[in-house]
DNA sequence: TACTAAGTTTAGTACGAACTAAACGTTCTA
DNA sequence: TAGAACGTTTAGTTCGTACTAAACTTAGTA
């Protein structure tokens, strides 16, 4: 491979190790997806040994963080004793599982917490004014949360996440 | 005020604290909103400082955090001259304000850089089979890339985020 | 049945982010 | 103009997370 295109490959890995880190993944899957997604066929262990800067136990761990999200697939070769791993193409399935995978986790636990909160509120004496606007204030925030929920919701029944579904949506909405 | 309102208070704190946590955001600036959200009036640092269990110096920045991304917002009492701050109460208007200020971040510099990869590739020997794959690969990216982006921007674009609205959006993306 | 080649697990380390404590700056008041 | 009441800034600490190095496990091979 030419020096320019080892130095563009080089650049991208290091793009998608942030975007990684930014949304709050490790910025190892950052790079061992993006050496996947630059290479046409499937990778072992080792090969994404040489091509990231990290060790055997950190692509182990990593892999498998990407393989349940979805964002690669295993593949074996026969009479290989190997594992080989290429990355999802379709970001948008991609997008779906990781939505669904965030779904059941810290944050919906910390939402179920403020409706708890909420329905025993409600068994309480209503007229103390006090308890009437933490009412009103819990009932608000749950109304958002529930709001966000459907918009979730919603996007991960998409078949697509294409330039023209999404304009379409544009339309609409305003 | 009586225990178990008490008891809730706390426990929707802590609630609001993992929530932040989880988006990326310090606990504290949960703690901070949580705290001013189920006041009814406006509160001054001090107050914040024994509401919650962090020292004056964090409720500062924090504080200050919160007021640029418009999830609260200081209030001034004549004839005092200490800050005071009451939660917005507005949701949708403070994810939009948050939107914006994570467009211009390290997320879209990265992003913007799969632009440049992209740029420069496309004005080499396209008709090397390694460069097409990977010109290939990085348009596919740059599409999904451009699709969230829309997406983004619709969903600001809105006027409220109300159950009604959403739920208008999904049955037209059915 | 020993040996080798692969992946996983674990103990320790490095690093960054958020906090505390305290020094500092600023503005109002006596 | 000294002192007090605030808010901000900074140096240092803590803590969690992702990593490395190396021991371990498992499955194939001579």
């Amino acid at each position: 491979m030419t020096e320019d295109l080892e130095k563009l490959k080089q650049d991208f890995i290091s793009g998608l190790s942030n975007i990684s880190g930014f949304w709050g993944f490790p910025k190892g899957m950052g790079a061992i997806f993006a050496v996947l997604y630059l290479t046409p066929g499937p990778l072992s262990l080792d090969e994404l040994v040489s091509q990231t800067s990290l060790t055997k136990g950190a692509i182990s761990t990593n892999v498998r963080g990407l393989a349940r999200l979805g964002l690669i697939h295993p593949v074996s070769q026969t009479g290989d004793r190997r594992d080989y791993y290429v990355a999802e193409t379709d970001f948008y399935r991609a997008v779906r599982a990781i939505l669904q995978e965030r779904r059941n986790s810290d944050f919906d636990r910390a939402v179920a917490t403020v409706q708890t909160t909420l329905k025993q509120l409600e068994q309480g004496d209503l007229s103390d004014p006090q308890r009437a606007f933490l009412l009103e204030r819990l009932r608000a925030l749950k109304d958002f949360f529930d709001a966000l929920d459907s918009l979730v919701n919603a996007v991960t029944r998409l078949d697509s996440l294409g330039l023209h579904t999404v304009q379409t949506v544009l339309k609409i909405l305003k």
